[in-house]
DNA sequence: ACCTGAACACCGTTCAAGT
DNA sequence: ACCTGAACACCGTTCAAGT
């Protein structure tokens, strides 16, 4: 009873986690967590220094498994573009499925800025952002993207199909894509991929 | 001194604008802004049913400032791809100049989905998005947008439009856009939005 | 090292008044 | 109709203990 079971800290991010997916937002308390894991109120000062690098933690494994998700979708694809569209589509769609989760991993709660960001969100989703950035590479060095001549055009690039796909998510997830139906977005993502990938092939 | 000024309702709007921008973020506290109007701290229930609603009219502030901002761009431009880039760059400009305001814009803390949120909120965002949707549908009229043959195929450009823009400007209000060095955003934010006009005008 | 309980200085919101 | 003061049930965080 003394001490804990020997891992409270992942008990602690488990139960965030599972909070976050309930009530569909970060506004649980710390109090909660901690009740929800079985120790006191202030048992989480041990592991974390505040509420925030908890959620922080929460939303680097949510990078990751986005990552993941991303990378798993275009093995053995070779042309560029079609890894971009692949990979734009299970990004939306990983919003979609977890949007609580999604809106964490971008809020400002973490941080107005990478300089106050917790070191491990900044890491997650910097790997995250480098599997865009690797398919735009390839497709540059490739020819497929032929705008791209330079490192500055394609760290543009990579930036304008981030934008994209994150404001896609976010647009949806908000439900501001209105009047387009919920059911036909999953469908419309893929054009809207398809829309970045032929201004990066044309020019 | 029994009864306000004669305007709370506006005082307390202000006061909260004003702590947006200089907390640079919405977790100020309602009791917080009515010590700023100089009113007890439950004074603002008399014209807000809570804390929400009263961010609500700040945000809904916010997008009809942005839509005049975009309108303002286009006057006089006939070409709908220029007319697309001129606003695309006012509006991630706007985000830049006003972040904690921008963010609130579009925060979950207003509702998760449109049916929560205030309708102030909802009109006002689509309004905004209207001068957007303006602009592709008057491309698709004039065919300088060839791939857009149907209203269906244009709201999904639109989509495509404003996730990019929005998605840009978050993405550099994160700072996640990095190593792109922020004073080269606004010179890269043309550039994307010609990629996403290049986008539509090519098929 | 890791956990607890009491304590501090706050919140948002409600309610019974006051004018 | 509009505002106030007291009150309720919470917070996040700190600190002095306990094992």
């Amino acid at each position: 009873l003394a001490y804990h079971h020997g891992d409270l800290r992942r008990s602690l991010i488990e139960a965030a986690l599972e909070l976050l997916t309930e009530e569909q937002n970060w506004m649980f308390s710390l109090r909660e967590v901690a009740r929800r894991a079985g120790v006191s109120h202030n048992a989480p000062y041990n592991h974390f220094a505040d509420k925030r690098e908890l959620l922080a933690e929460v939303a680097a494994l949510g990078f990751e498994s986005l990552r993941k998700k991303m990378l798993a979708s275009i093995v053995g694809v070779h042309r560029a573009d079609a890894a971009l569209v692949k990979t734009g589509v299970v990004y939306v769609r990983f919003g979609l499925d977890n949007p609580a989760h999604y809106r964490l991993m971008f809020s400002a709660a973490l941080g107005a800025d990478d300089s106050d960001r917790p070191e491990v969100v900044v890491r997650a989703a910097n790997d995250a952002k480098g599997v865009l950035l690797n398919i735009i590479e390839r497709g540059a060095k490739t020819g497929a993207f032929p705008g791209l001549n330079d490192a500055k055009q394609t760290l543009v690039a990579a930036l304008a199909a981030w934008s994209t796909v994150h404001g896609c998510t976010m647009l949806l997830l908000d439900g501001l894509a209105e009047p387009l139906p919920r059911r036909a977005a999953l469908a419309a993502i893929e054009q809207v991929c398809q829309t970045i990938a032929r201004g990066l092939t044309k020019n």
